[in-house]
RNA sequence: GCCUUCAUAGCUCAGCUGGUUAGAGCGGUUGACUGUUAAUCAAUAGGUCCCUGGUUCGAGUCCAGGUGAGGGCGCCA
């Protein structure tokens, strides 16, 4: 029995397992959220019903105490979850004394060093369960789509692209190292099954302190036999929508826990832009209007709003605290005041951040050297433009990976494609068409000094029966926390790996 | 690697131009209250102000170095 089934138990005595969330008491009536892993629901222990013993136990729950409670369920629209269960009786498996996270507010580093304690908080239970939705929805689009999901390697002998943000490990007395893409292998496995996908842990040893990077994070990596990059994005386009329609479908309750705005997330039912790299720089650097805004104007408004918002809530904050310090206000009242205080302080640390950073970003933007790469920053501002993700196709040849296939009516680009998720999380999915031809990549490596020797089984794909392909990779994590609207990577997976990052 | 912000009670933070015995809320403990949703109310315990050195009659506050953390850039999903 669980807190999910109780609407078909109405009127009957059922027995709930869980742990003690929270816990409020009066002279003879003691309250108890019990959380159970599936929900949560409201247990009265009402000191008739249980008698002296049981009732001063229950008093004595500590918070996350793990219990079992056994009672009526009642039908209650007031209550989370619409029911209560009306105890009749009560058996501690063990009364937890001084549990470390409270109900209040946290700093990041404590609920990080506390992230198996963490993970059973409200917020945590929501995100985890988005991501159980998404992986999900991963395989279901890919098995409904005819691919077979084959593994790739995660030790690797040779380091394709430099060896500076791999992490080496001693492999029987020789250096190995852990995967940083399975696309290669990927491709491989394409020629044996038409349409493959892998789905596993990548590592990346970059000392990146952003809210978008993790050492150790899970990526997904399609790869379709005679399928070209505007096939590919296509698969893109319809991929994402599925993935994100699946959670808008499965996880309301998780959604309304983070108090996303569905709103922004079913704008993926609109068919995502596609924008060439040239058009995308014109954009970028204001040179080119799309939805009748401008991106540089667009930021130069956000600088003024964010000072204007800063402004408001200094403002607020002096009003509050002048209250409090005027005297003649209850308790409660000044309680409320300082919690406020308390969030509108966080608003405002964060705001200011973003006072800081903006001007660079504009200027970073304004002057955008073309035939670059785009930045963190300037994917920020491309996509404050739009509600939905954008595609970006056909870049400059020297900044994409050797193996990308060349236009071939515009030698000067490659058909590669990165996808920008909206709301500045940035690029959630890298991908393109291969090249097919064995010419073309000898020259390509050796252009970018690899060894030529360890990508001979790779060059054995471009000899027997080449054919055009195309993939992708997309980054789960930052799925997750685009579609979760989270400030940050590292609560989309349960225990994080980042730089300067190890435990728990 | 570079830039930037920060470190005070178990937790979240206040502490002004350096000045007596360092404060609040939450959490803990004790008590009050039949219905609370981070309950409320009263009382109570709880401190090496990150470390080292310096300036000063006097440093939580100023300066230098170190350590740890947040964020941004580069790099990327």
């Amino acid at each position: 029995m669980n807190t999910k089934q109780l609407k078909h138990h109405i009127g009957q005595s059922i027995t709930l397992k869980g742990w003690v969330s929270n816990r409020r008491e009066s002279k003879t009536v003691v309250f108890i959220n019990l959380r159970d892993g599936q929900g949560v629901c409201q247990c009265i222990l009402g000191l008739e019903d249980l008698g002296d013993d049981l009732f001063n136990m229950a008093k004595s729950l500590g918070q996350e105490s793990s219990v079992s409670i056994t009672g009526v369920v009642i039908e209650d629209p007031r209550q989370v979850g619409g029911f209560e269960l009306h105890a009749t009786d009560l058996m501690v498996y063990q009364n937890a004394k001084d549990y470390p996270i409270s109900n209040k507010e946290h700093g990041v580093e404590f609920l990080i060093d506390h992230r198996h304690l963490w993970l059973r908080s409200r917020r945590q239970w929501a995100i985890m369960r988005i991501r159980n939705c998404i992986s999900y929805a991963i395989h279901n689009f890919f098995q409904k789509e005819g691919f077979v999901q084959m593994d790739a390697p995660i030790f690797t002998g040779n380091a394709a692209e430099g060896t500076t943000d791999l992490f080496e490990t001693d492999y029987y007395g020789k250096p190995a190292y852990l995967t940083q893409s399975g696309q290669l292998y990927g491709e491989a496995m394409a020629m044996a099954m038409g349409k493959i996908y892998t789905f596993g842990p990548t590592f990346r040893a970059e000392k990146s302190k952003t809210r978008r990077h993790l050492s150790e994070f899970w990526m997904i990596e399609p790869e379709m036999a005679f399928c070209d990059i505007f096939e590919n994005m296509d698969t893109i386009e319809s991929f994402l929508r599925c993935v994100v329609q699946e959670v808008l479908e499965k996880c309301t309750d998780e959604l309304q826990v983070l108090n996303r705005d569905t709103t922004q997330l079913e704008t993926i039912s609109k068919t995502f832009p596609r924008f060439s790299y040239d058009e995308a720089v014109e954009i970028l650097k204001g040179e080119k209007d799309v939805n009748g805004q401008n991106s540089l104007l667009t930021i130069q408004q956000d600088i003024e709003d964010t000072s204007a918002r800063i402004e408001e809530i200094r403002k607020d904050i002096l009003e509050r605290e002048a209250a409090i310090a005027a005297g003649g206000m209850k308790k409660g009242a000044i309680n409320f005041n300082q919690n406020k205080i308390d969030t509108l302080k966080q608003e405002l640390k964060q705001l200011e951040e973003d006072l800081r950073n903006l001007p660079q970003w504009l200027n970073s933007a304004k002057n955008f050297e073309y035939g670059n790469d785009f930045g963190g920053s300037d994917e920020t501002v491309l996509t404050r433009l739009f509600d939905c993700p954008i595609m970006i196709y056909d870049w400059p040849h020297e900044i994409k990976a050797f193996y990308m296939k060349r236009n071939p009516e515009d030698p000067r680009f490659a058909r590669g494609v990165d996808v920008l998720a909206p709301e500045g999380y940035g690029e959630i999915v890298g991908g393109g068409e291969r090249e097919t031809s064995e010419e073309w990549l000898v020259e390509k490596i050796k252009e970018h000094q690899l060894p030529m020797d360890v990508f001979q089984w790779y060059l054995d794909l471009r000899r027997y029966g080449s054919v055009p392909h195309s993939g992708f990779g997309l980054g789960l994590e930052r799925l997750v926390a685009w579609i979760c609207k989270l400030d940050h990577v590292r609560e989309t997976i349960p225990f994080p790996r980042y730089y300067g990052r190890l435990e728990p």
